[in-house]
DNA sequence: TCCATTAACTTAGTATTCTAAGTATATCGG
DNA sequence: CCGATATACTTAGAATACTAAGTTAATGGA
């Protein structure tokens, strides 16, 4: 069955309690996990943001800043800001080639690699503390309707977008 | 079946994929929805962070700031500095008591009341979105999965704030 | 070939959030 | 009734993220 538009000039209708948003519930989870991540990768002096753009090197070593923004999920600003930190604590290198000259590709250092076995299970960890007393399928269903979601929200998204290009 | 604890030793047991991670998931969906949040409460002046704290307000005009930071979600410093934009865009009010002087009490000015008709059933409409093409059921389901995640990290937390109460 | 456009990254400025520490007021045990 | 503790809020300073507007380098028609 699915759900019918609703009429939101009826006042019962337009409210969504905080409780049951999905915007809000998701904010929560989000926070608590960052939260008991870092509590974890601190103890590396690693912040739960540097360590999401080393999560995705140690899968990716090499890539360019701008695909690494993109796999991070952050704009390029925040990733110029996040590497001048790994920088300064010796996780990353910068290189250019000579081939594109504007194309600068981030290397992780022996040490950053070595922290792998530390630093990437804690993730797992917390996953684990995260869905205890849930099944395997359970978890699965909760991955699923969150990417749902993701695609709802981003197919909006997209469509604002061509919107905007339209009126430019 | 509920799962068994993992061997993180075992490479290939303590990955979690960046687009599996409860915690990443929930980051995109709560940015996600945030960003289409954010576009239509603009459009009055009122970026999503005020948005949660007026969408309280709605509920229990007059509360004081403490409550309205617990109720929100935010930390007081937070709360301050919001509702230092809140007072000069005119939309709160701060009251003293002489009953207990330390507190201070919200209040929605006339225009902000006002501006609930138009802007509470903005969460409502980015949740219809968001939540697309599922049954009633599956909508239950996530907030559910969601809630219990909630409470599983919560828990970590509160064993973790124990454990440095002991200590200290 | 050369100029306009696109691509990759950087800089500047702002918003949101946090922790830690400070101030003012209230309460409670001796 | 007074000093220690607790409560309510504020200030200061830092981290993380964003948008908008640069800079430099590559590319693609006319």
């Amino acid at each position: 069955m699915v759900k019918k538009t609703k009429d939101y000039r009826n006042p019962a209708e337009y409210y969504t309690d905080p409780e049951n948003s999905i915007g809000y519930l998701a904010r929560v989870v989000f926070r608590s996990f960052s939260r008991l991540l870092e509590r974890r990768t601190l103890t590396h002096d690693v912040s739960a943001g540097q360590w999401r753009f080393l999560r995705q090197l140690w899968r990716e070593d090499g890539i360019t800043q701008r695909e690494l923004s993109q796999r991070v999920g952050m704009r390029e600003p925040t990733t110029v800001v996040a590497l001048k930190g790994l920088e300064k604590a010796g996780l990353i290198t910068r290189k250019k080639t000579t081939d594109d000259r504007r194309k600068t590709f981030i290397h992780l250092t022996p040490h950053a690699k070595k922290l792998e076995l530390v630093l990437a299970p804690m993730n797992a960890e917390i996953h684990e503390i995260a869905t205890k007393g849930m099944s395997d399928e359970e978890v699965e269903v909760l991955q699923g309707l969150m990417r749902r979601v993701i695609e709802n929200l981003a197919d909006e998204t997209r469509k604002l977008a061509v919107l905007s290009d339209i009126k430019a």
